[in-house]
Parts: C-alpha cells; structure tokens; sequence
RNA sequence: CGGGGUGUAGCUCAGCUUGGCUAGAGCGCUACGUUCGGGACGUAGAGGCCGCAGGUUCAAAUCCUGUCACCCCGACCA
C-alpha cells in the first residue's frame, strides 16, 4: 500500500455517518479567525475555558500533525516514550519548580488510604524524565541518548484565550537529549533544530527559527519557533535582509556606541517648574513636547549598587540588556528610598546633570541635541540639556528593546517587528535538573558528572491552530495537503440519482483503495450546501460528480484554492487525483 | 489579579431604558409538498426555570443585591 499523505488509520468516510457539526454563523464567543473557523468547521467545541473536545474532523488533523512529528522525531534518532501527566508533587520541589511554576502548576490533594497524597498534573515532563535517567544512566557508554513523547500537558493558564492557542490543556511533543558533553549537546540539539525546521515545513506553516533569551548557558543556547500571524501574542524582530531573527527581549540592534565632545559656549540648561509631573506623559503636555526630546532616567540597582540607565523618552528599558551592560548579575528597578538617595528627590524627577551614581546610556540619548531631563529636583525639570556637554557620554549602550526601524545588528538592512505565535521551542539545558535530580554519569575516567540536557518543544495542538490561523480565506479554512483531514472530497450532487451515486461511489472506493485518505459528501442537501460546507471545511481536492457532468462523461476536479474545475473524463479521475496528489506531495 | 463586556430556543440575536396579556425573529431541527450546479420555498410542528440565588412589587426576562459562567484589554506565561 502507498501512503501519498500522511497516514492515519482510515481513509475513507461518508459524511452522513461522521459526525461534522458545522456551523453557518460565526460563534459570539469567538474573536480571532482560527477558533472561529476550527468552531465552524466543525473541528472543536468548548467543554470550559481552556479545554476543548476534538471533534472527528479536528483530532484527524491533530493525528495528522502527531505523525509528521512522530516521524522526523523518528528520523532525527529521538526513541518514543509515554510518561504520566499525573506526578508527585515531590519532584517539582526537588527542582524548585513548584515555586517557579507557582499557580500554573495544578497541584492538589487526594486521601489515599489514611495518607495523603499531593500531585501534580504535569505541565512538562523535565523532572519525570530526569528521575528516570538518574535511575537507569551510570555510564558515559549509554550515552548520548534523545527520548520524546507526545502528551497533553496541564498549565493554569491566568487567562486562556484565542480558542485552542491558549488552553489549559494541551497536547506537546516533548523531547530531552542526554549527552556526556557540550558537544554531544551541540549535535543533539542541531539535529532537532533541523527536525523542527522539516516538521513545520511539511505542516505547511511559514515560520521563523528566532533567538531567544537563554538564561544561563547564554551564546545561541536557544530557539523559538514562530509563526508570523497577526493574532500572535509574541513580538519576533525580523530582518527581511538577511534573515536575522529573534524575539524582542533577546533581540540586537546594530546602532552604533558614542562619545560626544563638549560642545563650545552653549547656553546653561533651563529649569522649568513641572509641579506634580512625575510623568514623562504628564510633563509632555505640560511643556508641550513629545516623548521623544525627553531623557528618561531609570534608576536601577545592579548587585547592591545603584546605576542610572538613560533612555530616550518613549523607548523602553531591556533588563537583559541592562545587566550585561553593568557586567551584573541580578539587576532590578530601584526602591523609592535608593531613587532618593542618589536623586535627592522622589521618584520622577531623576536626570544625569549631578546624579550621584553610574550613568549608563543608550545609543539615542546621545542623537537627542537638546533634551528635557528631569532636575533631581522635586516638581522641577531641565529643558536644553545637551548630551555630552551638560553631562558626559564616554560611550552609549544598547539598553532598550528593539523597535521597528531599527538597524540591523547583523547587515546593513532595517529591523520590523511582525507578531508570531510560538509553535516550538528548543533549548540547551545544561546541567540544571541533572544536578538537582542527581541524573550522573561516569567517564572512561571513572570520573562522575552530571549529564549535560537539552529540552525540545512542539505545542501539537497549537501547530493546528496556527495552520488554520494562517492557511483560510473568506470561504473557509485550506488545509496543506499534508495535514488535511481528508485529501479529497468526493461530492454526489444529487444523492437520490442512482448514477451519480454508482459513480460517485466507485470514485470513493477506487481512492480509498490505493489509500487516499476521501471524504464523500453523501448527504442530501442542495448543491450549494454542499460546496459551501467544502469550503468550510478546506478538504483540499474536490470531486464533484453531477447531472451535467456526467452527460458529458466527466467529473469535475478542483483544488480548494483554484476557482475553477477541471473536466476529467470519468475513467481517469482517480488516477488523474492520484497524480495531483503525488505530485503536491513531491512538491 | 485589575479594567470592560455579555448571559433569553442547538446557533445568531431582538425585547430590558420606562415592570403588565400566552416571551419573539432569522438560521438549524421534525413531517409533508414543491424544488434541486454556490448555504431554496411553502404549510404544519417540536423546542425556553429569560445563567443561578435572594430581594423589591399586586405583578420581574425587565428594577436591586449577591453569585456563577463566558468573552475582550492589561498584568502573568519554567
């Protein structure tokens, strides 16, 4: 048997005997086009906030997209396991996760005998795993080794929304690499770099492999997978250029450091009363001026010592960017009483010109000629401070997030920011769980080490939400080829014609026979019922056999996304849609 | 967790401001008939604790209080 699609256990489905809910109007509860669209459809219904049934058509996608996965999982060398979504909540504090995770971790007492018993539902699986490999890996010989599984995770989400993006539940391929070395970790991880990059590729979806913040291991120790869509609730900055791409907390630019002369018989600052205007927005309108003449001055503190960071007016401040411009550790904003101490005045009126701590500025402040800081001084400001005369600038520093407009930090091109929905992820570890969950190995040394981890994500279901989020017009969704529920639907115009219904199905059982995944439409509804509710529904190829076209010996193929049929002579059909479908597939 | 909005038939919604007959429409559903190539039409039906609880009143879908659920914006999101 030939799979020309990806393969799931049946191929073949009539309508009438499915159960396809779909839906004509749009559902009050639903904002954004793929929960509409995946309700209309027919695909899911809502059982709470955060929790959705898949329906019939809805779980073949979802089984669809589980199999591309399971397969480049496969073909990447990862090994297939199942682990408990059920866990003691033991290992979460081993970890100290079950405070880091706080309320999105469900956990909860059950009586067990005359115990007590306080579980966890899982919300991703590095503690399970790690206790296991703690258990069974004592040698650098058993090693390196990339285990996953598919499984629904359980996250208190504060908010869940858009439909199925944001749940409570939701179904993860997860994946953890063990390896004796940094370089063990470096292939395990490229290898799922690369798998990911297969994976959405055949789903279908355009996305952008992005930097993302690393924490410890820093360099390139992490990716985000994202696709573009407007309804995304993450910012990637894109280079259209080059391709450079990472997310907003992460993301470089490539503005360029400062040292500023003084410049020669310039007027003194001014100092303005701005009695109550705290605010840069407040102060804005008093003087009336924009954000952007303003120096906002931050105070904050990096390891116990006070700095000042300055910015232009209407950016924002990166705390990342921050502490490794102080060479820090810990940075954090400061209190009222430090703001006082090195301002002498209360919390915002701050500005450079006799601060009594480090000043470290971002590459804008010193574009600004003639800026508004504030006086250090209680309800008052200073208008015509130049930068680099009034107070000094030794060099700038990329303090903020990036902005659309912004140059490039790797080409000569222009940054933009485009919303993305975050669809993998994946990560080097280190040795953070091996430590705490003692998972160690000996060397050929006899030498014991903790084992070096990678952690890898594909959120399954919102792989499917994106899809829809991206792939729909105004008729309906349209399923790549390689995801669809069904590859082709077969539709008998008129269901009480004994022909048409003779031909109709042979059609289906000739499709189904070389292991085309067909729907038929077997219904009895008037034509344009049919067609709309195919539309809807996106099944990518449609056969439509009918009155006229069988007068004419034929049957009227059409891809979802063509607006017109192609006239196939009856006798070819099926081997005229086996081509297509190979073809596409190839393609 | 802060702010806003909505709960009336399976779905979309009207009615609520200004309390009053038997609570309505469209779609969907059932039966029959006419239709039949892009969500047909007619006739007859079924379907409602007006989210829930309390209160005000002769009388509450409508006013008041509480509560629950859902949606949106923000905060949060290893």
């Amino acid at each position: 048997m030939i799979f020309f699609t990806t393969p799931v256990s049946r191929f073949d489905m009539r309508w009438s005997q499915s159960f396809i809910p779909t839906m004509k109007e749009v559902p009050a509860e639903a904002e954004v086009p793929s929960h509409q669209l995946m309700l209309r459809a027919g695909l899911i219904r809502q059982l709470m906030a955060g929790a959705y049934t898949y329906l019939p058509l809805g779980y073949r996608i979802v089984r669809k997209v589980s199999e591309i996965v399971r397969q480049e999982m496969d073909r990447a060398g990862a090994i297939e396991l199942f682990m408990p979504a059920l866990q003691p909540i033991d290992i979460f504090e081993r970890t100290g996760r079950r405070e880091a995770f706080g309320n999105v971790l469900f956990n909860f007492e059950v009586k067990r005998g005359d115990r007590r018993l306080h579980l966890a539902l899982g919300p991703t699986h590095e503690e399970v795993i790690t206790d296991l490999m703690a258990k069974h890996i004592s040698s650098y010989r058993q090693l390196p080794i990339t285990l996953y599984q598919i499984q629904t995770k359980f996250r208190n989400e504060e908010r869940p929304r858009f439909g199925v993006l944001r749940t409570s539940e939701f179904l993860m391929k997860d994946a953890y690499s063990f390896g004796t070395s940094i370089e063990q970790l470096n292939a395990a991880y490229d290898s799922m770099y690369q798998a990911y990059c297969r994976i959405f590729e055949r789903c279908g979806l355009k996305y952008l492999p992005v930097e993302a913040e690393s924490g410890p291991i820093g360099g390139d120790a992490s990716h985000e997978f994202m696709v573009p869509a407007d309804n995304g609730e993450d910012f990637v900055v894109h280079c259209p250029g080059c391709g450079y791409a990472a997310n907003q907390e992460r993301a470089d630019t490539g503005r360029q450091s400062a040292v500023l002369q003084p410049v020669a018989g310039s007027s003194a600052p001014v100092r303005v009363a701005t009695p109550n205007a705290g605010s840069i927005e407040q102060v804005s309108r008093l003087l009336k001026t924009d954000a952007t003449s303003f120096i906002k001055t931050l105070i904050y503190v990096a390891d116990g010592k006070p700095v000042a960071v300055l910015l232009r007016g209407d950016h924002t401040a990166n705390e990342g960017k921050i502490r490794r411009a102080a060479k820090a550790t810990v940075v954090e904003l400061a209190d009222e009483a430090t703001i006082l101490k090195v301002t002498g005045a209360p919390v915002g009126f701050a500005g450079p010109i006799g601060i009594k701590c480090d000043c470290l500025i971002d590459h804008d402040v010193a574009k600004i000629s003639s800026a508004i800081t504030g006086a250090n001084e209680k309800d008052a400001h200073l208008t015509g401070v130049i930068p680099g005369t009034h107070f000094a600038v030794q060099g700038t520093f990329d303090l903020r997030n990036a902005e659309s407009k912004d140059p490039c930090p790797k080409c000569s091109g222009t940054l933009e920011i485009v919303h993305g929905i975050e669809v993998g992820h994946v990560f080097k570890l280190g040795t953070k769980y091996s430590v705490s969950m003692d998972a160690r190995f000996v060397d050929a040394q006899e030498q014991s080490h903790p084992i070096i981890m990678g952690c890898y994500g594909i959120g399954v279901t919102r792989v499917v939400a994106s899809i829809v989020e991206t792939c729909h017009d105004e008729n309906g969704i349209i399923w790549p080829l390689a995801v669809a529920p069904y590859s082709v639907e077969v539709i008998p115009l008129n269901v009480t014609d004994a022909e048409v219904m003779k031909i109709s199905n042979q059609i289906y059982n000739d499709l189904s026979a070389v292991g085309i995944d067909v729907l038929m439409d077997d219904r009895d509804q008037r034509p344009g019922f049919k067609f709309k509710d195919a539309d809807l529904i996106g099944i990518p190829l449609r056969i439509t056999i009918g009155g006229k076209g069988l007068a004419e010996g034929i049957a009227e193929i059409k891809w979802r996304t063509e607006p017109d049929a192609r006239k196939v002579p009856l006798a070819d059909a099926v081997g005229y849609v086996k081509d297509l479908i190979a073809e596409k597939m190839m393609g």
